[in-house]
DNA sequence: ATCTAACTGATAATCATTGTCAGAAAAGTG
DNA sequence: CACTTTTCTGACAATGATTATCAGTTAGAT
């Protein structure tokens, strides 16, 4: 898509470079702030900038060394603590694999689910309302009240067959 | 279909439900370690009878301390071991609901799902043929050669819904 | 029975995540 | 704006589940 893939040049003043990223503007971020009774912080505010701006599916680490660069002063207590808020929030959804380090996304308008490969480990999103009612059918026959559901699908994507050969 | 449309019960007492297989001899979880390429040792046995004969999705301590009752001598690293090499032989398969410990039950052979309380944690197994089939429907759409998958339901228990009045 | 590679238990190590706490900074209040 | 209360924050310690290490033990092939 547009901006991010254009190469920058080197430029002497820095602020002439700028990226620009679509949708939310800092106004939309620090609604999710306040709707979660939080305090407005320049931590904060950086956490949720990056969150959107980058790569999907970010670990707690990679969240703290991408903010590193623009913000080394924030600790890695604070981005543990505040994905946590958000996630208990719902703004960001936490996805984990096995053992390994849990990995946060900001929650998308449309809910998805996830198709992973095993080889490469890329992750392609889909949604399925049929496969949202039937698990409302199921929870109902056990006379539960559904709050969420995790569906992760595995398997090999069409490159890793290829290259298989 | 069938088995998810007859409304199972997990009763108030969990620990007073035992669950009977049919009877899994010695010789069958023997069969199992060979599988695996390796030796029949005595407390590779005592795990899996341990795994067998107790209540469904322990994890790796609950499991080392039944296990010390009949054997005291077994360390929790053999178990964690076993477990885990149980698991990527797919004889045991592993459960994580957010950062808590792992659980752990002897795969059954039907296929099945979790529907587990947010509240209390009981779990409740179902199974659903045409949530499978479109899983692999959404995965050919996307050209992927379906391995696995997870499908882990969250929501409250029908006593849980009515201890919150 | 012998031999060797595989196994084991104790314990140390790791790694993600959470708790602690003194200092800093937000947002009311006057 | 100055003041105050409350929440936040970063550094770092602590935790808790899981894994690695390693010297001694054992399964099972020969």
């Amino acid at each position: 898509m547009g901006r991010d893939s254009v190469p920058l040049l080197p430029r002497q003043h820095d602020e002439d470079i700028v990226i620009h990223h679509d949708p939310f503007d800092e106004a939309e971020l620090k609604k999710i702030i306040r709707a979660l009774n939080l305090k407005v912080t320049s931590q904060r505010m950086a956490i949720l900038k990056t969150l959107h701006e980058g790569r999907r599916h970010v670990t707690a680490q990679e969240l703290y060394e991408k903010l590193a660069k623009d913000h080394p002063e924030i600790g890695f207590a604070t981005v543990y603590r505040f994905l946590r808020t958000l996630t208990e929030g719902a703004f960001v959804t936490e996805v984990r694999m096995g053992g390994l380090p849990a990995r946060y996304e900001l929650t998308p308008k449309g809910h998805h689910d996830h198709l992973t490969c095993v080889k490469c480990s890329k992750i392609c999103e889909f949604e399925n309302r049929a496969i949202e009612q039937l698990q409302e059918k199921v929870a109902n026959q056990f006379g539960f009240a559904l709050t969420h559901h995790i569906l992760e699908l595995y398997g090999v994507c069409p490159e890793c067959q290829a290259k298989s050969k």
